[in-house]
DNA sequence: CTTGTATTGGAATGATCATTCTAATACAAG
DNA sequence: CTTGTATTAGAATGATCATTCCAATACAAG
């Protein structure tokens, strides 16, 4: 039987998620992994392949252990108006506790970065968004008894996804939490304005 | 009297800009500069120093090359909540014919690469998010009559310059522009719909 | 044409990059 | 304890990085 290895691959690649995600992928050297993960040179590459299948394995990571517990509430099956007000705001809660500059969204700076000039790493964050937007959808419909496949339910989720994406991007840049709540808060209130139209348009047509 | 440059020093930043723009800081070598300049490796460092100041150069450049440009019609003494209108459509209008996937916006782009480790970059980014925020709160409280700097229309201001980020980063990452007009347009209609509550409360207290 | 100067492409430098390889090592199984 | 195997740190490799340097060059001024 083989020598286990001193960290499990989980938290292997866990740690150099932390790692990309901070500093990019062109900026973090495998010489940053060995040194963030304690995981050999060697077991990396027999492991992983090389540099770029690492990472799409932390951005699958990512996807698992940062997004979906995030999103839960969002995707719960009961999930209304006030699931979304919660993720908007947990996540800048979360953000302004680990402290400011904060790390974004590594799948949205992943799409900076990367997605324009990469079709396999544009094509994960594309999954990423439809997630983002089909809970966001659904949540929205469901708090105004509409189809989550509405056009005009789905348009305000995609905004909501890109809205969502510039704040986190935004992080990365301030050090003013306040200006992210306040951001929030804006976010949230264009959000209920329009679900308030589409709740009127809805009772006219009754 | 000394041989002149074959490119003016505006050309050559121009043209440095682009790569820069496409690819980002890191992606970008000396290598790439030369070529994309057509200007020998001498020449660039007696003239700026280095890679990083020849970045800095281009971001100056940006901003007074394709930032002044575009924002003008919302930087504009009369301008209102359709010259914002404008500005966005604008964008997206230029995206779509330039062709997808776009290079989105460099000091978005910026942001996401660079600010949260480079304190100096991101201060060149934060100058440009307070110059959008600027000009949108001016045109949006002229629209309502209201002060520039009510914090309502700050706040909304800040919103559309995080939205209107997140709109150009996703530009990135997709090859669909009609996700993009619908995404621009719901913006819009969802400014539209804060700027008449704005309105209506400044009616009640009159 | 000659002189002076800035630019040029390419060579040189030394650092760092991702990746491969290897000998020493550490541990499980027998 | 012995054997087998996977991991390890570090050396080695070759590419590429930013930067420096330089001889050849090209052009303006006289």
């Amino acid at each position: 039987m083989p020598r286990p290895r001193s960290l499990s691959r989980d938290t292997l690649v866990e740690n150099a998620m932390r790692q990309f995600w901070a500093r990019g992928y062109e900026a973090t050297s495998m010489e940053d992994l060995v040194r963030a993960t304690g995981v050999g040179r060697g077991a990396i590459y027999t492991e992983f392949g090389g540099k770029k299948d690492l990472f799409l394995a932390c951005l699958s990571h990512f996807s698992d252990a940062a997004v979906t517990p995030a999103f839960l509430v969002v995707e719960a099956e009961d999930a209304g108006f006030a699931a979304i007000e919660t993720y908007l705001f947990d996540g800048v809660a979360e953000i302004a506790s680990v402290g400011l500059p904060a790390k974004g969204c590594m799948m949205g700076n992943t799409l900076t970065e990367l997605a324009a000039h990469d079709a396999e790493m544009a094509k994960v964050v594309r999954t990423h968004y439809d997630r983002l937007t089909d809970g966001f959808a659904c949540a929205l419909a469901k708090e105004v008894g509409q189809s989550p496949s509405d056009a005009e339910i789905v348009e305000l989720a995609g905004l909501l996804t890109v809205s969502a994406q510039g704040l986190w991007a935004y992080a990365r840049g301030t050090e003013n939490a306040d200006e992210l709540w306040k951001k929030a808060r804006m976010l949230i209130e264009l959000i209920k304005l329009k679900l308030d139209v589409i709740s009127e348009g809805a009772k006219d047509a009754d």
